[in-house]
DNA sequence: TCCGCAAATAAGGGATTCCTTAATCTGGTT
DNA sequence: AACCAGATTAAGGAATCCCTTATTTGCGGA
């Protein structure tokens, strides 16, 4: 399977006959015919067949035409990648987090060091795999411990439960966070045993809180992140047997020594009282001009 | 640039020495070494060097390392891809559909049909060329016109101002989508000419709107999406020379000759009641055990 | 200085890739 | 039936890949 052979698939794929590929790729017809062949026999299924005038995707081809073209579109990437340019520092937290206080943060921390920050979302288990596999410089979330790796604090904050004044209380509702079982609110639906059937998952941990203010059931949250709907009432923390409860945000790098200078500026930088101020009432918005969306980050091998 | 030759770089990058990658490809150190060297013949760059008794990345081959760990990932996945499994159906749609009728809408129909579909996130501009490649079947959203493709109207809604009764009006608040030109909020954005300055940008849709109930501004929204907060009086429509703005969801895919029958399944689902009903009050979660995080589908080539 | 370790290079061989031209197959049209 | 367009197969050749063993280079420690 070559990348050659996955960039004619693709060619036929979109442009429906192999004559029409081989023009666009400037090849005689039985050359991408010949590849397509060679994918045929190595894959083991048909993926495109001819249908009248016109060759159509089987099943196997249909599935194998996202994973193929992202092939082609990264190596003709990867090319212009390693061309010089400004140093990039990626930074990897949970998804709590990345809802709540990646924009802001990122985007101070770009304007106060003129840097080019990135941020990134990652289920917690995937952290520590990140930074050792250097495709991440710093994670902030859940403690991680595993070699080469270095965890500091650098937020105190409570876990607690909330629910609107008179809402029910048999149903949990939380973000997709929820789902992750090493995230803050995964622990915490485990700690209380809550059963599958009584959770209920948002596309956000916002709307999940909104939820639980119109009294459809309770939800986990950091205390800090929503001191303002509990001061204004419309949320209240729910007592359970497992809040509130301490808990820290960490940041995660690897150990001095090997990890990059811009990572280290960043750990510095978190410590300043502004990044201090911003985890604890990140709800701005950041302004148009600054944003950048966060990157999905997700490991398959 | 081979993927074997990728493998071999991510193998090196990742464990430090080329002894210990030629041991875990189970090659000679030579073959790895060689492997190493025409890489960085091809890219002009060293992208890794020897510090001491280790290999560590340059600048440029920590940038590639990202993308060849994806495409040494992709290129294992694509072997498993175009094994027989079940039908899958991809439904791409814009942030603000993404984020509030997603979840219980791709829920609902999978446990109705007894399908694997799953949704995914892509700015406006890209739903044409993501539905025409076939990387997705479905997409709805703003209309699409692009030849081969036939949009009909799936819901009638209505684009509106929102903010706190008496909170400022000088600040518009908009989600991800904020930043797609061609999305209901971009639209709306341009049609009143706000200056760039006076945007903020939220993680998502509800924290917007949760910033404007707190009066730090306007936001843009869909009406039936903010009916209960209109209800209760924590948002009020602001008028403005734009709106209230008529507007419609469309749903979009291949003409109905050359669409699979999965997406033919999916059309026919999304004009029952109960799915018109989802898409007008959507504000549930979903059952756990069906939940499915979405994928953010970008285009690169 | 010499030694030892690890990376790089050299040389060679078998397999594969990738392209060509020419011939063949396949389905639909005239 | 004859034809035609487009896909496939066949055959051959140049280039590349990918592995081996043997050798050389570079560097830090005894």
């Amino acid at each position: 399977m070559t990348l050659s052979q996955l960039g004619a698939f693709v060619f036929v794929a979109r442009l429906g006959t192999v004559k029409a590929a081989a023009r666009a790729l400037g090849v005689s017809e039985p050359a991408v015919s010949q590849s397509l062949a060679q994918l045929r026999r190595h894959l083991g299924d048909p993926l495109l067949i001819r249908v009248g005038d016109r060759m159509v995707l089987t099943e196997g081809g249909r599935r194998l035409l996202g994973i193929a073209s992202q092939m082609v579109a990264l190596g003709a990437e990867a090319m212009a990648a390693v061309q010089p340019g400004p140093a990039r520092l990626h930074v990897v937290m949970d998804g709590v987090l990345a809802e709540h206080v990646a924009g802001p943060l990122i985007c101070l921390f770009n304007q106060r060091k003129a840097m080019d920050a990135t941020s990134g979302v990652a289920a917690t288990a995937e952290l520590p795999l990140l930074l050792t596999s250097r495709l991440a410089d710093v994670a902030i979330g859940a403690q991680v411990s595993a070699p080469g790796l270095v965890s500091r604090p650098v937020l105190r904050c409570l876990l607690i439960a909330v629910g609107a004044p008179h809402g029910r209380r048999d149903h949990w509702l939380v973000g997709p966070s929820g789902t992750d079982p090493a995230s803050d609110s995964g622990r915490l639906l485990r700690l209380l045993r809550v059963p599958e059937s009584h959770v209920r998952v948002f596309a956000n941990q916002t709307a999940a809180w909104k939820a639980a203010a119109e009294g459809a059931g309770v939800a986990p949250a950091t205390a800090h992140l929503v001191a303002s709907q509990l001061r204004r009432g419309d949320l209240v923390a729910v007592e359970t047997a497992a809040t509130p409860l301490a808990a820290y945000w960490y940041a995660t790098a690897l150990e001095p020594e090997s990890r990059s200078a811009a990572a280290g500026t960043f750990l510095g930088f978190l410590t300043t009282p502004a990044a201090t101020q911003i985890m604890r009432t990140p709800d701005d918005g950041i302004p148009r001009n600054r944003f950048r969306p966060p990157v999905h980050v997700s490991i398959w091998s």
